[in-house]
DNA sequence: CTGCCACTTCAAGTCAACTTGAGGTCAAGC
DNA sequence: GCTTGACCTCAAGTTGACTTGAAGTGGCAG
């Protein structure tokens, strides 16, 4: 396969040209040359931004994922570190099931006011527990 | 009860004072009035400040937060928002449940690299489709 | 050969949710 | 009466992950 310019690794990755120069810069791609100005990658990029995207999506910064990805060739990752992530993801699953749960039963229940139903009392004090500091979580 | 001055309602919540004050510009929350210079509050803001960080860790920024909590009076939330966020909080948990269970399957798996094994590709998928743009989830 | 336009660099801007700092006020204890 | 220290205001700084804008360059279609 041919060696891809931003535009085209743009293209498949959806990710914007401007964010590729920027994980450049911080260090977690690395274009393999230049056609006069224009990067050129190899198009393992893909993988290695699909990978970087796994990060991104488990609650790794780019520095976590920087760290943990080797300069080149297949990540080897260290499997410790993915343990903790997985605990650490397994508790937000916790967390945002019975935030979940506690929402569904918000909206049937027809208590006169949310905060004399005793299973959104249940919630607000799950909420107020676990969310100090919060907890932003986008998808 | 009395009135709560700032450092009270701050050791009953565990929210900064500096907190306290940016939420009642923000209009989150409200002193019922001043002895001096110092605000006072109604006890009722701890329970305030309970749904607010329970609307936190459920994924609600701080100004949708103000637009579902009434001025005063216990909360009339907006069902139909409820059920969206809901649904939306659902959806977060299928990703992060997929991604917890790869990275667990990392740990295991013995392939010689990551990228080969089945499990792990299919994991790299999911994070793909899920992950323009990103999504951050600390607790 | 020429012009276009996608690419380049670098600095600065954006966003949310706070925190920090400087400088000021005031109730209470000594 | 004076100091102390918790509170006040307002502006500016922080963080992370990008995006945007201005100004420049160079490959390639015509």
């Amino acid at each position: 396969m041919k060696d891809l310019d931003i535009s085209a690794v743009s293209r498949r990755t959806g990710i914007a040209a401007s964010t590729l120069r920027y994980y450049e810069e911080r260090g977690l791609i690395r274009s393999i040359g230049r056609k006069g100005l224009k990067r050129l990658f190899d198009p393992d990029v893909v993988d290695r931004l699909a990978l970087i995207a796994l990060g991104r999506a488990s609650g790794f910064s780019l520095d976590e994922i920087a760290g943990m990805l080797p300069a080149d060739g297949p990540a080897q990752i260290d499997r410790d570190r993915l343990s903790h992530k997985a605990d650490a993801l397994d508790r937000t699953i916790q967390q945002l099931t019975a935030m979940r749960d506690g929402l569904r039963h918000a909206v049937e229940c027809r208590a006169p006011s949310h905060m004399e139903c005793p299973t959104f009392q249940r919630l607000v004090r799950i909420a107020a527990r676990g969310a100090f500091p919060p907890a932003p979580h986008g998808l």
